[in-house]
DNA sequence: ACTACCCGCGAAACCGCTTTCACGAAGTCC
DNA sequence: GGACTTCGTGAAAGCGGTTTCGCGGGTAGT
């Protein structure tokens, strides 16, 4: 009734004539093994319904396997379908390559919590971060040689391979896009502005308002936090002191979407009066109406991505940091 | 430059001036071991800075402390904020209890897939299992003897603890809810009918609709699938053959929003000619215009359930099901 | 024909921790 | 006071793989 006991090296080898030792081998794709033992071993294997024991394997070999994907759950943000989406991204490469995911959803604010124990013990072969506000972790295990790879750019420059959308890039293309609809006073709405992402956007921003010879207003830049809540308080206060706003390019779709409901709840029509431009193409991004031009960030991508970025590492290949392309999706709101 | 050489229960041991045996037993909490020596060998343990290697002590113990949570990627529902948001509540109960959460996102239909053969594998001590579709792999690992908990309510009756919202509970409020406010002609969209949730969604609103004293004519019952492009066509739809529609219960917040938005663009207003509610209390409940009535589910709460109906099992002790319940919030729609 | 290699394979040590077992000391009972 | 428990502890045997080491036989070089 318990749990059947599972054969071990020990019955493969007396099943198949050959010493533990070779079916170790023959297991692990040595090649120096003769085909036809080989071949016993694994009509062994087979006969008997044998799996291996990561866990004894992972002991003698050093290797568990495992790759722990961090997410600072400071803020919660895991609600954000984003997350999800990139996590299964990352999840999908690493099992293709024999790996597994160990989700850690934890505030990784300090140098010694349970997280940095964890990573510390040897339980996986490597991490990837989803770093937000704080670079201190990863640079403390910097030390101990554990494989990382950082999704989202790292705050300060840390030789470690890391993964990002090209947020300079989309914000740029969105502002301009706000520009060649001929927008002549472009509010932004940031993202929590503690974070890289959030930054390159606001550069993005710069830059091409840069690029038209003149310099945003002061009270065109309302640092936002991502949150519904901030894209609609943003909004309602732009509209009062820049009456005359007519484009506003907002971090993520659903700071738009707010955004959006608080100029038509005020009497702008969208995107007559003002037009508007998120970012992500979340699913919210078609559901509010009018429907959000946005850009467009390939998630899963990202995911995958960071998956291979660690491949490649555990592989001991050279790694660069890869940046994933944007893509303006033009609907309605502007 | 390398990861510097962790110390060993030998190292300790020496160092306390203990044998090994006595390490352990301090380290796991063997009361039975003296104080003072017990003291020692936390003194040593935190001079050396050591940490014990989990790997070996899974394989020595047998218990590996992972827990997975498998998720079945079959419809890619995983951008869905419901996973991650359940997932994230999943992970901190257990990490309190000093168990990790192995993610695995993956189509589950087979029963020996991937996904099949890494929980026989022994290297986790549970699973906790998303069902949607099909109890297929569970129904084949329960011989197995691996803990297992259900998140949803599963299609056949197994004798496995599971966590689920009050499905049926929320369905009965919102379309009473409906009834309440003098709708006459009320019409539900579903979701996945081949999954639980749905299935019990419908039955709550059939319900309510019994104890009208009347029968829901047949049209008024719209299979949707949950995603937006569902909720708009079925609305479409039911317009055309049942223009006297004066209220739809849609099973979650998605397909409500697409509803409302068809209802407009064919000249309803919502609530005056229809009112919409919806399920979920997802952010877009929020953001579309008129905001929208609806089920709020507790979704963390209900990854923290079965996060400690798991830890339950482990311990040994009696499970019962948890089903956690719903509130209806009304806003605009409705 | 003789030494020098190379190749395939088994014996055995080892990975770091857990747990059983047995032993000596101390306490209990009549 | 002798026999019987109880208690704290260390020695040692695993847990189930991986990997080093060296051996015997075949091939190559001269």
């Amino acid at each position: 009734m318990g749990p059947a006991p599972r054969p071990t090296y020990s019955v493969i080898a007396k099943a198949a004539g050959v010493s533990e030792a070779t079916v170790s081998r023959v297991l692990n794709g040595d090649e120096s093994v003769h085909p036809d033992r080989a071949k016993r071993v694994h009509e062994a294997v087979d006969n008997l319904g044998y799996r291996k024991n990561r866990v004894a394997s992972a002991l003698a070999s050093g290797r568990s396997g495992l790759i722990a994907v961090v997410i600072d759950d400071d803020v919660s943000v895991f609600s954000d379908p984003f997350w999800g989406t990139v996590t299964s991204g990352v999840s999908r490469i690493l099992s293709e390559n024999g790996l597994h995911t160990v989700l850690m959803v934890s505030p990784v604010g300090s140098v010694d919590g349970g997280v940095a124990n964890y990573l510390k013990s040897g339980e996986v072969d490597g991490a990837i971060f989803f770093v937000l506000h704080s670079d201190a972790l990863v640079n403390n295990l910097k030390k101990s040689g554990l494989p990382m790879v950082i999704a989202g750019t790292p705050h300060s420059s840390l030789d470690i391979p890391f993964v990002d959308t090209d947020n300079f890039g989309g914000a740029y293309a969105a502002t301009k896009h706000l520009i060649n609809q001929s927008c002549k006073k472009i509010a932004i709405i940031t993202g929590d502005i503690g974070t890289t992402a959030a930054k390159q956007r606001l550069d993005g921003y710069l830059q091409a308002f840069r690029e038209t010879g003149g310099v945003p207003a002061k009270g065109l830049i309302c640092e936002g936090n991502y949150s519904l809540q901030s894209g609609m308080d943003h909004a309602r206060q732009l509209l009062e002191t820049h009456p005359d706003v007519d484009g506003i390019f907002a971090c993520n779709d659903l700071m738009a979407a707010g955004a959006v409901t608080v100029l038509q709840d005020l009497g702008r029509v969208v995107p007559d009066d003002v037009k508007v431009v998120g970012f992500d193409d979340a699913v919210i991004a078609q559901t509010t109406r009018p429907a959000l031009t946005t850009i467009r960030q390939d998630v899963v991508a990202l995911g995958e991505a960071a998956g291979s970025l660690m491949i490649a590492q555990l592989n001991g290949e050279d790694v660069k940091p890869i940046i994933t392309t944007t893509e303006l999706i033009i609907r309605a709101s502007a």
